[in-house]
DNA sequence: TCTGGGGTCCTAGGACCC
DNA sequence: TCTGGGGTCCTAGGACCC
């Protein structure tokens, strides 16, 4: 989906069609503020001045999206909000709205695979499609089912995407870059050398940072100066799997199947502070915070039908450095009291000399409610089985 | 006044078991 | 003085993606 978060605002905010904005964190009260400043109108009809601009932003946060007119100035993706101040201070600055965001994203999905089924998940605003077998899905190459698929999602959502369509996932995320916004773009094998090898070795989807750096450290910039090393020099370098997989990909193989079902592996969440926290002295309000987010992943798990083994938690310091605890009880539980004893454990763990930017807590070793034997805190049902409930094989905890 | 939140996958060492 | 070879599970960190 091109620009997917600001997209969504804009179909609330017409009048803010063509200019630059981007979308932070946050979360939606800019409405009912705007609303408050400008009487009852609607939404639509609010004057673009009565917006917030980039430059009066505070806070700590990163850009989610950026409107393309907000690009032109370089601003991007996961970009601070202080630097994209500094680039465009004349950018409107709007919130995500979470759950429009993820009606849409349930909306443009439902309306893919009503025309090709199947589908593969790559996160809010990504798919991976098979056209091998969707009728029509060989016209032309694809483009035919491509500009079906998005007349179809653009009738539904007045949203636009991008499509790249290729004999793999590997070339069709590449190929679905070169042609935005609302483009379709049919990469070939007997493309590789014209289109694909030209490109940084970045654009391929899993070499990051760190990968890239390395890379350009043996002379590496291009996917084609990648293709002609020895499979065996980068294995010697990368490792075997990750040397193996560099020559494939830099020559355009990857035979990875579209997956259309999936379990969770976890779930978690996780806050950065609005100041950095010190364990002591922000006990209080650090302990607080603990427990929401023990309760929120407590919710997410009921809410998804899901109990967890492992608790784990994770702080970053206000170095930016991470450090995560995590522990397996003996069962699985969903229960809020239960994960905040074992995440409780965990913190016990772990240094608490620095001041704190972030507090997470995760819930992993997910099993499926119904298919394992859960203890609950039930004081009625505890007690019954042999073994005490997870809540009472453990110590209460000091907190901070 | 840098640097979100929710994920997946991989690696590597140690415990433990047969 | 010598000290296997698998296998699984757990934990911590890190790379990467949307």
């Amino acid at each position: 989906m091109d620009a997917f978060f600001a997209s969504v605002e804009l179909l609330r905010y017409p009048q803010l069609r063509g200019l630059p904005v981007v979308i932070g964190g946050g979360r939606r009260k800019v409405d009912d503020d705007l609303l408050a400043r400008h009487g009852e109108r609607e939404l639509r009809l609010i004057p673009v001045e009565a917006f917030p601009l980039l430059k009066d932003y505070v806070g700590r946060g990163v850009i989610t999206t950026a409107t393309y007119e907000a690009r032109q100035f370089g601003v991007g993706s996961a970009m601070g909000m202080m630097k994209a101040a500094r680039l465009c201070p004349q950018a409107l600055v709007l919130p995500a709205d979470f759950d429009e965001i993820r009606r849409f994203s349930r909306l443009f999905k439902s309306t893919i695979a009503e025309i090709a089924p199947i589908i593969q998940d790559r996160g809010i605003d990504e798919v991976y499609i098979d056209f091998t077998d969707v009728p029509g899905g060989q016209r032309e190459g694809g483009k035919v089912l491509a500009r079906l698929i998005q007349k179809a999602i653009f009738e539904k959502t007045r949203l636009t995407c991008s499509i790249g369509v290729a004999p793999n996932k590997l070339l069709a995320k590449m190929a679905s870059e070169f042609n935005k916004p609302n483009g379709i773009s049919i990469i070939h094998e007997a493309d590789l050398p014209s289109r694909i090898w030209p490109l940084h070795v970045r654009k391929i989807n899993g070499i990051g940072p760190k990968a890239g750096e390395k890379l350009a450290g043996l002379g590496i910039q291009t996917i084609g100066e990648l293709a002609t090393r020895a499979p065996a020099f980068l294995m010697q370098h990368f490792g075997k799997a990750t040397g193996a997989w560099m020559h494939a990909v830099a020559w355009g193989r990857d035979e990875s199947p579209v997956v259309t079902q999936s379990e969770p592996v976890s779930m978690s969440r996780e806050t950065t502070f609005e100041r950095d926290l010190h364990a002591v002295r922000d006990k209080a309000e650090l302990g607080a915070i603990f427990t929401r987010l023990c309760a929120q992943v407590a919710a997410d798990l009921q809410r998804k039908g899901y109990v967890a083994k492992t608790i784990g938690i994770k702080l970053r310091y206000d170095d930016f450095k991470i450090a995560t605890r995590d522990q397996t009880a003996p069962t699985y539980t969903a229960d809020a009291q239960a994960i905040r004893k074992i995440a409780g454990l965990c913190l016990k763990r772990v240094p608490l000399d620095k001041r704190l930017r972030l507090l997470g807590v995760r819930a992993g070793a997910l099993a499926k409610v119904g298919e394992v034997p859960v203890y609950e805190s039930n004081p009625a049902s505890a007690h019954r089985g042999r073994a005490p409930p997870a809540t009472e094989l453990i110590a209460t905890p000091q907190l901070f």
